[in-house]
DNA sequence: TTGTAAATGATAGTTATTCTCATTTAGGAG
DNA sequence: CTCCTAAATGAGAATAACTATCATTTACAA
């Protein structure tokens, strides 16, 4: 009773983004999930990332190195981007107070849908080999 | 005395970013500046907005609508960005906890050089706009 | 079987951004 | 003043992420 329609390539791109903690580009969701459907396209992964956003079963973190990153993990949650290897790593130990949605609203009268921290910097691999060029 | 070297240009961009509070894109500069200083090019707009970004002298809101949005104002705020007019907006009255740095060092080992927090949704107008919409 | 509506694949098109390279500029050395 | 150098710039080509187009396929129902 599987598959009422021909979703057999949307819902592997889907648990893909549920599953994985790489908070993926379009690029990379289209690599892993060829391993599993080779013949699926670039544009069925677009497409889907696009109707998936617009539904709200996945979120945009932003543009890394030139490329969107989304993350099946809609729960709000702070995010930690490598500007030495582009790696997105969840921060779970940081909280993120959801008292800006009442804010936005009650301070500007704006209707805030979602929210996003970043946190830009080295990741402790790429800060230790920092740290090695630097003694050179 | 002023302009040592051939800076008129560069300076033009950057005092363009600290005056305005538009968070503004390539293009948008590309515009202003043109007024000023009407020889003047995108590949210099482009250039000199990296050259910024890399002293830290601005900083980067994010992509809104296919377009990066800089801010010469460093210090760490709160930004809005409306899903509907695609403005950016200052959200003063929103604290944004400085600690994200020490604690990204302490419990992940992250070197932490920028934290970036943006509220999406609809500012005032659009909102109203959209109601005015639901009522039809 | 036939009809349908949605999903997909292949590929062309778009556009923000970057790259290339010749030219211009400002200042210093002689 | 002239020559030299190094950086800034302008114009346009090149890149690449993303979107649009359209014919085809799929699943289901009548």
């Amino acid at each position: 009773m599987a598959n009422e329609k021909n979703y057999k390539k949307r819902d592997a791109i889907l648990s893909y983004l549920r599953q994985t903690h790489t908070h993926p580009s379009a690029e990379m969701v289209y690599g892993e999930v060829k391993n599993q459907i080779p013949d699926i396209s670039m544009a069925t992964v677009y497409r889907n990332l696009a109707t998936f956003r617009q539904r709200g079963d996945i979120v945009c973190v932003g543009t890394v190195n030139g490329m969107e990153r989304y993350d099946g993990n809609t729960h709000p949650h702070v995010h930690f981007i490598c500007e030495g290897c582009h790696q997105v790593l969840d921060m779970p130990g940081i909280s993120l107070s959801e008292q800006v949605y009442t804010q936005a609203r009650d301070l500007y009268g704006y209707t805030a849908n979602y929210c996003n921290l970043t946190i830009n910097g080295l990741c402790d691999q790429c800060t230790a080999n920092k740290k090695g060029e630097n003694i050179a």
